[in-house]
RNA sequence: GGUCGGAUGGUAGAGAGGCUAUACACAGGUCUGCAAAACCUGCUACACCGGUUCGAACCCGGUUCCGACCUCCA
């Protein structure tokens, strides 16, 4: 399969839109920084795992032979200030009395169940940093051996002044390395950093520190930024297309990333760095810390108080397709009751578009309506390719949506269009929405059994309506909507 | 304080020099036994002050407000 297309991504790295080259031609090695399994996934996490998935999909949608990595950080990530803080697997072992393996699965376990439910795919790899220990290893071996690491106490840390002086360090975050040193709080004077601005490659276990590993510098444990670097490096190679991750990884996270990268392969790890953009509450960003964050399961069951309703992961995913990746958006229930009244717009649709079919359409391909429909199917790839936008893709799928309720309808004649449009119609509306958008039709009558009975009331009230007998027709309805069951009337 | 981003109709949210975004809400209409749905129409908005231009929401300068990062965070 070629690729006609061409797809523009925003590069945060040049900060412009540049257009997508792909290193071998047809695949794509992407890689997106994951969750650190420490406590339950909240709906700001969500959403930056989710525009991913959508931007995955449409990759593969597009003809790509993509290579997912998406890793989960199990260890290594500290609370608080990068030298004092305690790691945050092991803290929440400490504090819910548990084995640190165990803390992972939990939260491991939670993470999957939640992308689950939103149906977002699973990465082709799913790497765990405490399953890369070793390769960690020869990566601190190998910056200290090309000068740009140095040990003090059985930790490791990255030389950051020697490495700018070679390289511009904050080259992704557009950081100078002055403003840095002249913004850093002053050292206590129990760091073993020969700079503020320098980070652990390696740390030093102290006595009470349960995840420990050997190493040439004693047991210790890998510093957070490593994983990615060794992790991506091992499965995507030196150099690979696409590294994505919210904003707030941006800075140190993968500038440390990318100095990492370059002092161990003497190469640029990245061609396209994507960031998404934070999920707020009444404008200020959702986490853990501010204590402002929404858990899935919160939000799909109504269960907190700033919820009047509960709503749907499908609801919440069309809710983030709504906006662009890279905009902020902000929590509400407004917006939210928009969303799933449009999302139901567009599954009803579908459901529609189901029961017709194209050998039935003998018009003409140059009519005004297929005209229509052909523009509105090209928009949808062409707003796509445009940075992924996935609200303008949304608003060509509407007008799809008033196309086939038209059809539905007879507004639009089976003479006004012809086999060949339709096919693009369904194959479009159908492809964006379930592969693309990744919407998962939940269907009312679950089971057929059930399904068969509704059909028989309908036909019976059919009947009775033919007979004008609008009493008992009416009673029908009426009951059936007490059991959850919307009756819609067409005309005649 | 430094760096970056943003202010769009009742709400959410795209766009980015001349062309309807879209959805939700609201109003009117068509259809309909009624209701609902659907379809059509309307609601003609771009923080403020200057400037560039035949023309600015969009470019430039300034002002105000907001956010992110600079410390863990998706």
């Amino acid at each position: 399969m070629t690729i006609t297309r061409e797809l523009k991504i925003k590069n945060t790295l040049s900060g412009e839109k540049e257009i997508f080259k792909p290193i071998t031609e047809g695949k794509i090695g992407m890689y997106v920084c994951g969750p650190t399994v420490y406590s339950y996934v909240h709906m700001g996490n969500v959403r930056t795992f989710t525009s991913f998935d959508v931007i995955y999909r449409y990759l593969c949608y597009l003809g790509y032979k993509v290579r997912y990595v998406r890793n989960i950080t199990d260890v290594g990530h500290l609370v608080g200030d990068v030298d004092e803080g305690e790691d945050k697997i092991a803290q929440k072992a400490r504090l819910e009395q548990l084995e640190p393996m165990e803390v992972v699965q939990k939260y491991t376990n939670d993470f999957h169940d939640v992308m689950l439910t939103m149906n977002n795919i699973p990465p082709s790899i799913e790497p765990t940093a405490t399953g890369h220990i070793l390769e960690q290893i020869e990566w601190v071996q190998q910056i200290i051996k090309e000068g740009l690491a140095y040990e003090v106490n059985g930790s490791v840390y990255f030389d950051v002044l020697k490495y700018n002086s070679e390289h511009p360090y904050g080259e992704l975050s557009g950081r100078k390395i002055e403003d840095l040193l002249s913004n850093t709080r002053e050292l206590d004077g129990q760091s073993d950093k020969r700079n503020p601005l320098d980070f652990a490659i390696w740390k030093k276990a102290e006595p009470q520190h349960i995840m420990r590993w050997n190493s040439p510098w004693g047991e210790g444990f890998p510093g957070w930024h490593l994983e990615c670097s060794v992790m991506s490096t091992k499965y995507l190679g030196e150099t690979f297309d696409i590294h994505g991750g919210g904003m707030d990884l941006k800075f140190p996270h993968h500038e440390c990333e990318i100095a990492q990268a370059v002092a161990c392969c003497g190469t640029k790890p990245v061609n396209y760095w994507m960031h998404t953009n934070m999920l707020t509450m009444n404008g200020v960003k959702m986490s853990k810390s501010a204590g402002n964050s929404f858990l899935p399961n919160e939000l799909f069951a109504g269960d907190h108080e700033l919820l009047e309703q509960p709503y749907s992961p499908m609801t919440v995913r069309f809710f983030f397709l709504m906006s662009h990746y890279s905009s902020q958006v902000d929590f509400s229930n407004e917006a939210l009751q928009a969303a799933e009244k449009g999302l139901k717009k567009m599954t009803t649709a579908y459901e529609l578009l189901q029961n017709m079919n194209a050998e039935s359409f003998t018009g003409s391909g140059d009519s005004e309506t297929a005209k229509r429909i052909q523009n509105s199917c090209e928009m949808c790839h062409v707003k796509m390719c445009d940075d992924f936008n996935t609200p303008e893709m949304v608003a060509a799928m509407f007008d799809l949506c008033s196309v086939i309720n038209s059809i539905e309808n007879k507004q639009i004649k089976i003479t006004d269009l012809d086999a060949g449009t339709f096919e693009l119609l369904n194959n479009t509306f159908s492809g964006f929405l379930l592969d693309v958008m990744g919407i998962k039709i939940e269907s009312d009558a679950n089971d057929e059994g059930n399904e068969e009975a509704v059909n028989i009331l309908m036909e019976v009230r059919g009947l009775l309506r033919a007979e004008k007998n609008y009493a008992l027709s009416d009673l029908i309805r009426d009951k059936m909507a007490e059991a959850g069951i919307e009756v819609k009337d067409g005309k005649g």
